[in-house]
DNA sequence: GATACTTCAATGCG
DNA sequence: CCGCATTGAAGTAT
């Protein structure tokens, strides 16, 4: 995370060239008029076409736009990275089934394309009796965890990918269990119903295909815990999402991350389950969590509530505890100023938050004072209030610290309490520290480092998007006229208009007469919190035809950005996003805004015009396994387990001359973010828009990336160097990168 | 290995 | 927007 201290900045404001900087605003934006209509949704531009609700009036913002556009001077700046592109991670490569035009009412319009065709043959026959039906019960209680089995290079595994870990797998027929030679091929899991109940208990491990191995239950690594997080994620959001709708299986879920917790520990979801000093394999300083089970299942504190974590291990004489993690959120008076100091309150003696008792020196106390003495490293987690969902939590893991003194000393109540003087080690990349920055850029004590337009938008979104520029002499990008979404400027089908909900004021989970839950397959897409829940074909959210207020909780991607962003320079791929706040899985960042064209131009003046292209006919590695499984819950429906879908009907954005922050995004073969097409209306596809989520929690100042894919015709062109020549050399980093991409 | 105990949660209500 | 009560699960200790 880069703290913004520290690194190259541009001169100060004295010795800057003013005139340049100003040459650069012209990052003119347009406000979008707001309808009178108090039905339609803010910063929601709609094309000009019906139908219309009553007392809207279609606005037309772009009627001379094209002369102001031509104008703008084309003195394009290549952003070597800003290619064209797209996309998270999402699959197409298999024609997919999905149904067009008028929308049938039957809950669970869009399914997922039929299992059977999506099988390898081989493996159809290793669950032959398995597929469409419930395993029975009796075979899932005292089934073991598979035999564990030895093989060539000495790793022990559960039949799984090499990887270590299964993404998905399909449960194998008994006999197979076991073995791994069938398996390895397997990509999804399809139809296959684990009859494990939601509170079926600790008893019923039975299905451990799916999961970590248990060497990686053990020790991880960054891959196990980002899928541990993933998974786990998913869960809970369902969980949510049932609870919300009032259809929760097994009853109430008050605590859905509990609940999500508890079935991952149990099924084996979890790593880094051997307690350590120091590192933790796979978590880096930086990460962000929203829930304390999150840290218990990749290892890094694994007490659900206590503040102090601690193993016994021999001492000179006999066995003593040790600290091995600390929680700091505000239930003490700790003294959390500094960033690298942490004063540490003790643990006990309260009763319903009040100092009533003496602490003692025992438990997590007695730990920390063992730790002291040993002078071992202990890592510390600082959590705070969450500025964009105040009722919650954020987590920021900040590496590693010693104890330097403790003391006891009374407290308010006139309590001992414990203290102890915590000190970050040095050398370590900034974490909390960055968080207390970004604090003070907010509240305006200190100005940004290298920042250039507190707002690049003018005004456009409801949130300012600043531009900042901290390695190099680049004063911003080219000239382009910032606008909040999709442009529809030609003609677009209507097939024939349909209707939105009836709702008044705001569409409500759980309620099966509201037309847009039903087009979204009976479920409510997004969660209280606007986290959606599942990615799907299609999302329906509701449109200028639906009489529910703008608040209704299924306009997310409508309402536009809620988090503050910044476009930064990076260091070798021109221009980039990012955000101030932190970031949970599934949150939505921002739409593709962009002008809706027909076709990419091939060859003329190259480069140029597919910079800044969002094509969904792209071909796009469909790999992310993002949706909750289920068979961890005892659900009948399918809808979201699939992911291997198509886009509904092709749409291509050019954000070369008009666009918004999306433009910004730069790929990578890792990404952060997925895409997902979102309707807005009722009426026709045409009206797609492409919305951006969080694939997991993002910490600040993380850049943010999805996979741009590879244009389609390259799939099946010889690879003429005329072709190698179009594609763009990538720079993501990751260890899973294809080397180029576009 | 059952069970009690402790605990810097998370929610929802008023 | 807050304080409060309620519900809770992992890990540790007994």
């Amino acid at each position: 995370m880069e703290g913004g201290s520290g690194h190259t900045s541009v001169p100060p404001s004295s010795s800057f060239d003013k005139s340049r900087v100003l040459d650069v605003k012209p990052l003119r934006s347009l406000v979008p008029l707001m309808p009178t209509s108090t039905q339609a949704p803010p910063f929601v531009c709609s094309p000009p076409f019906g139908p219309f609700p009553p007392g809207f009036t279609p606005f037309y913002p772009f009627c001379n736009l094209q002369g102001s556009q031509s104008s703008a001077e084309p003195h394009k700046q290549a952003n070597p990275t800003r290619a064209t592109n797209q996309d998270g991670g999402f699959p197409f490569s298999h024609p997919t089934q999905t149904p067009v035009g008028p929308i049938p009412a039957p809950i669970r319009s869009f399914r997922a394309p039929q299992p059977a065709t999506a099988v390898p043959p081989h493996f159809s026959g290793a669950s032959n009796g398995d597929t469409g039906s419930s395993i029975d019960t009796s075979r899932e209680v005292g089934t073991p965890l598979p035999t564990q089995s030895v093989n060539a290079g000495g790793s022990v595994g559960l039949a799984m990918k090499e990887d270590g870990f299964i993404k998905s797998q399909k449960r194998a027929a008994p006999h197979l269990r076991g073995s791994n030679s069938s398996q390895k091929k397997m990509k999804k899991s399809q139809d296959v119903t684990f009859s494990l109940s939601v509170d079926g208990g600790k008893g019923s491990v039975g299905n451990s295909l799916m999961g970590v191995n248990s060497v990686h239950r053990d020790d991880g690594n960054r891959e196990v815990v980002d899928y541990v997080l993933i998974s786990f994620d998913a869960l809970r959001r369902r969980l949510s999402q049932l609870e919300d709708s009032k259809e929760s299986p097994a009853g109430i879920i008050r605590r859905a991350d509990l609940k999500a917790g508890n079935i991952s520990m149990s099924k084996g979801f979890r790593t880094n389950m051997r307690k350590r000093i120091g590192v933790v394999p796979g978590v880096e300083i930086g990460d962000i969590f929203f829930f304390r089970m999150e840290m218990c299942l990749v290892g890094l504190h694994s007490q659900s509530m206590a503040g102090i974590d601690y193993m016994n291990v021999r001492g000179d004489l006999e066995e003593e505890p040790v600290a091995l993690s600390i929680v700091s959120s505000g239930g003490y008076d700790d003294d959390a100023e500094d960033s690298d100091v942490l004063i540490y309150s003790g643990q006990g003696g309260t009763k319903k938050d009040k100092q009533v008792a003496d602490q003692k020196l025992e438990r997590g106390n007695l730990a920390l004072e063992r730790s002291l003495r040993r002078a071992n490293e202990v890592r510390v987690i600082r959590g705070m209030k969450d500025a964009v969902n105040p009722a919650a939590k954020v987590y920021v893991y900040d590496g590693l610290y010693t104890i330097k003194e403790s003391w006891m000393e009374k407290g308010k109540s006139g309590c001992n309490i414990f203290k102890y003087k915590l000190v970050r080690l040095p050398g370590q990349p900034v974490a909390f520290a960055a968080w207390k920055s970004i604090q003070k850029w907010k509240e305006g004590f200190t100005s940004r480092v290298g920042l250039i337009l507190p707002d690049l938008t003018s005004g456009a979104e409801s949130v300012p998007v600043s531009l900042v520029n901290d390695v190099d002499d680049e004063k911003g990008p080219a000239y382009f006229t910032y606008f909040p979404t999709l442009k529809y400027s030609k003609s677009f089908k209507l097939t024939q208009p349909s209707f939105g909900c009836n709702c008044h004021n705001a569409c409500l989970p759980g309620d099966l007469n509201c037309s847009c839950i039903q087009k979204n397959g009976g479920d409510f897409p997004y969660t209280a919190n606007r986290i959606l829940v599942s990615r799907k074909p299609l999302i329906h959210e509701c449109g200028p035809t639906c009489p529910c207020f703008p608040n209704c909780k299924n306009r997310v991607s409508q309402t536009g950005l809620k988090v503050h962003l910044e476009v930064f320079r990076t260091k070798d791929r021109g221009w980039g996003l990012r955000s101030w706040d932190p970031i949970r899985a599934g949150t939505f960042i921002c739409e593709y805004a962009g002008e809706v064209i027909d076709k990419v131009k091939q060859g003329g003046d190259e480069g140029e015009n597919d910079e800044y292209i969002f094509d969904t006919t792209r071909v796009y590695d469909n790999s992310l396994k993002w949706n909750y499984e289920p068979g961890l819950l005892d659900e009948e429906r399918y809808a979201d387990s699939d992911e291997d879908f198509k886009v509904p009907s092709p749409l291509i954005i050019s954000a070369k001359n008009v666009g918004n922050v999306a433009r910004f995004m730069n790929h990578s073969c890792s990404p952060n973010v997925f895409w997902q097409p979102v309707l807005y209306e009722h009426n026709n596809e045409s009206f797609l828009h492409i919305a951006f989520y969080a694939i997991k929690h993002i910490p600040p100042m993380t850049e943010f990336t999805y996979d741009y894919g590879i244009a389609q015709s390259e799939k099946f062109e010889a690879q003429s160097s005329d072709t190698l020549n179009r594609k763009k050399k990538c720079l993501c980093g990751s260890s899973k990168c294809r080397g180029y991409f576009g």
